[in-house]
DNA sequence: TATGGAGGTTCCAGCAACTGGAAGGTCAAG
DNA sequence: CTTGACCTTCCAGTTGCTGGAACCTCCATA
């Protein structure tokens, strides 16, 4: 099928498969002598796997490396779940770090009057000098 | 003083700091006539209050409206108060989507004999037909 | 058969926020 | 006078697309 069709079963835009095509993640199963990409049913599903691979936050690159174990009969499930575990970690680290983040904002902005005065603890706060890391204030 | 010493003041790299002098962001107060740029106490300020804002995630965009508001004593702390809160609710979007996929993952993973045998049920969710979202999996 | 519109193709640019590197000018110390 | 640590500019790359321009191709209809 044409790249609009993929687009369609897959659920992704075909700029974005164009794009898989380009960088060598997933190629057309064929060109077709005008020059259109063909997709077939295994390259459909892969640009499917790689959606949801991508919709729970994997890199590009982990979704080479998860697809060419999806294709591997010889994979060991252990592979695919340490590539898992390390981006479970990192999620976990970006959590951290927006939680962190949040907590600061949330003790700032509760002691900002939020009016039409210029008195404010949030900026003070950017402006205070010191701090070396960016989790901010100490209330 | 020079941008080597203001990098050591403010706790940024040079190439920042000259970053943040080419996008307009924070300019330096003078330049030598050997070209060299020049940050006095109040530039050094501005490039502290910065790596404040940018460390609680504010976009630069973001760093540039709270720096004018900063310099502004006419300013009201609503509008501060206004960008941190729109700022924080796009953290909580972030976080909310970050541990939707920590929720799959774990899910998934849980699942996973994680041995040298091919069985893998993160494959199988990723390579599973239907589902429109990027939530994943009903387990 | 002409034509219009909906496909397809390529390439180029841009987003955010830097970071690295190359090629070269400047300055103070020894 | 040389060495080395600074400084300068410009260009490219990062991640994962997305938009647009310029052009080609296919199919249906008048």
């Amino acid at each position: 099928m044409n790249i609009g069709d993929a687009a369609k079963q897959a659920g992704i835009p075909t700029k974005t498969i164009r794009y898989y095509d380009e960088i060598g993640l997933i190629e057309p199963s064929a060109r077709g002598e005008n020059g259109y990409r063909d997709y077939d049913g295994n390259a459909v599903e892969s640009l499917r796997f790689v959606r949801h691979a991508r919709g729970l936050g994997f890199s590009v690159e982990d979704c080479r490396a998860l697809l060419s174990l999806y294709r591997d009969r010889n994979r060991a499930s252990g592979d695919v779940k340490a590539l898992a575990d390390r981006h479970l970690r990192h999620i976990d680290e970006k959590i951290a770090e927006l939680e962190s983040m949040k907590r600061t904002l949330e003790i700032l902005m509760a002691r900002c009057h939020g009016d039409d005065r210029p008195d404010c603890p949030i900026l003070d706060n950017l402006a205070a000098e010191g701090r070396d890391d960016q989790s901010g204030s100490r209330p």
